[in-house]
DNA sequence: TTCCATTGCTGAACCGGTTCAGTAAATCCA
DNA sequence: TGGATTTACTGAACCGGTTCAGCAATGGAA
């Protein structure tokens, strides 16, 4: 039905090999020939068959993704939408497609990326949300699978990592509250099983001691409303309760504020509070919130790059660090306004 | 490397025809035989090589859905995660692969598909978020891609829908105002170049027009935040300013709450407020947000399965009818305060 | 007993590319 | 000028399944 490479080769008058040659831009066919050729499969509208290409050099020309994120989670962050748009930004670019799982318990995680590998779904992966002693890893290596990671692991990978500061946000946040005068700056933790969850909580660790701080006021959450709403709450009923805290993304400040806000606190003026991941709603919350803002876009975009490089051979293997994300400072946080003891 | 039917063919005594007839369930070998086939296969762990299975067949086992929206709109919707979960949760039970892309400008919509079909990565595409005279039906006819739509589109379409009454849960909603004694109901408007944005619009329409009320209060908006704060400034500026908003999202509602809230209003006090979709963070406000919830993860779920079935030849071609959405009745709705002429 | 139909299987073609061994012609070098 | 090397191309094998024509064996009917 569609036109095939012997269609374009008889056109040509030559052999499907030396179309072959001539259309990847191999040797041995002369300039001439390969003009001639390239002007047939014009002509004809020749779009080789990718599924005949995969079939005979094994390739799936795919990446994939596999989420593994309760949905409540996925649902509100802004994270992932812009990166996906950013890796589809990059594969367009050479006629690679994206194969998203969404894997929603722990087992059914693994079980994605062996049916990936075992369909042949895909020439390699991106990791996000990793995790302290990841599993991920080992199964990637034995399925053989390439990839490439959004942060490092403490588990030791053979794959290049595209890292970031955390630091660098958090610590721009605490420093802004100490600007303000606070003192007593709490930090609501994303789960620290996490990377993300764990280098945040501990930049702002660094940033108290920094300016010599007592780093006394954490709490343990999941990156979820109901963990920030708890959590919060542990903090609010503390004797030597904080005058601001950093939450550890946009959804748990969200929550947390309006808990505050309900119990009487106002804020900022009772309490600053910082979110990050600078979601869509949080400008629109009442005050708007204090957040911090990375470039998931970006991310994506050179996530795939990295892995399209990687495959190609043409990538060195060193980390690729990326600009530190950017403060956006809103309504949600001010100068704290007496000191309690 | 991988063991391929002719393992299984050698070790069973029969040829790979044989094999293929085995263990695709087809008349043409006995029962003994296939007994025996099937346990070498099994022996020699075969999995068939989806990319031959493909290339011979014409097949590519997958599903493809374009997503064209505002990232900042994606970034906050709940129901795209849900959804795609849903349809994963489907197709890992048929060794079908989801193949996601997202589309950022409108001609790059059309240019998903396209490559979609070209590369034949896709058996059939899912259509979300339906537009009145969408383009897509004719370029899927044109393309000879199955398809399976949510909603209909106004214009005429060969393809199976998944459809649910927006109406009930709209109406569900005026008439939770009405009965709190609200008379003077607005609506902030989703786009109404969709199907959604549309149908929610009428629906608050006819919900009042059935209560003997007038329906002028409409301000139209198109599901961003900025677009529901200038919507409700609009709106609140009015003499004849409405005492309840029914918004047509989640977003719109959050970002027109914080607005009157900022300029004075109490909410549920002067203004009662609803949204759609029942975001996560959307619980989390203060006032928490009375809302309209569907199922995303069911339609999901059904629209891969549908289409599956449609690529199977065994669905009738009838639409599929969904039990409507829930309101959830949160802080943001209370009872009209008084009565302003 | 003969003829026909059915069952159960084989062998080979086929899908549309890639890749490699082989060959004829052109070019180079001594 | 002759031999070696290089260039430009062909033909065929190959990837791993599906599918179909054909054939032998079996069973049933006449």
């Amino acid at each position: 039905m569609a036109v095939t490479i012997s269609d374009v080769a008889r056109a040509a008058g030559v052999s499907k090999g030396a179309v072959s040659y001539a259309l990847n831009g191999r040797p041995g066919v002369s300039d001439v020939t390969r003009q001639r050729i390239v002007e047939a499969a014009k002509q004809l509208g020749w779009k080789p068959s990718l599924r005949a290409k995969g079939f005979s050099s094994s390739k799936a020309y795919a990446l994939g993704l596999v989420v593994a994120r309760d949905l409540k989670l996925l649902g509100t962050d802004p994270f992932f939408p812009a990166f996906i748009a950013g890796i589809e930004s990059t594969l367009s670019e050479h006629e690679y497609a994206l194969v998203l799982t969404i894997a929603t318990d722990p087992d059914a995680e693994e079980r994605s990326y062996r049916k990936l590998v075992e369909g042949g779904r895909v020439d390699g992966v991106i990791l996000t949300d990793m995790r302290n002693d990841d599993s991920r890893i080992a199964l990637l290596r034995e399925l053989k699978l390439p990839a490439v990671t959004l942060e490092r692991s403490d588990t030791p990978s053979p794959f290049t990592a595209l890292r970031t500061d955390d630091t660098d946000g958090i610590t721009a946040a605490v420093d802004h509250l100490i600007g303000l005068g606070h003192t007593r700056i709490a930090h609501v933790g994303g789960a620290q099983a996490y990377v993300h969850g764990r280098s945040r909580r501990l930049a702002w660790e660094r940033a108290l001691s920094a300016a010599g701080l007592p780093a006394d006021l954490f709490a343990d959450a999941d990156f979820t409303a109901s963990g920030g709403v708890t959590a919060t709450e542990a903090l609010l009923r503390r004797p030597d309760r904080p005058t601001a805290i950093v939450y550890a993304n946009d959804l748990m400040a969200t929550a947390g504020q309006s808990f505050a806000l309900t119990h009487g606190f106002t804020v900022p003026g009772d309490l600053s509070i910082t979110g990050f991941d600078n979601a869509e709603f949080a400008q629109y919350l009442n005050p708007p919130l204090t957040t911090i803002s990375s470039d998931p876009l970006r991310w994506g975009r050179l996530a795939a790059a990295v892995l399209l490089d990687q495959l190609a051979g043409t990538h060195d293997g060193q980390d690729i660090v990326l600009p530190p994300p950017r403060l956006l400072v809103r309504g949600s946080t001010g100068p704290v306004r007496f000191s309690t003891t």
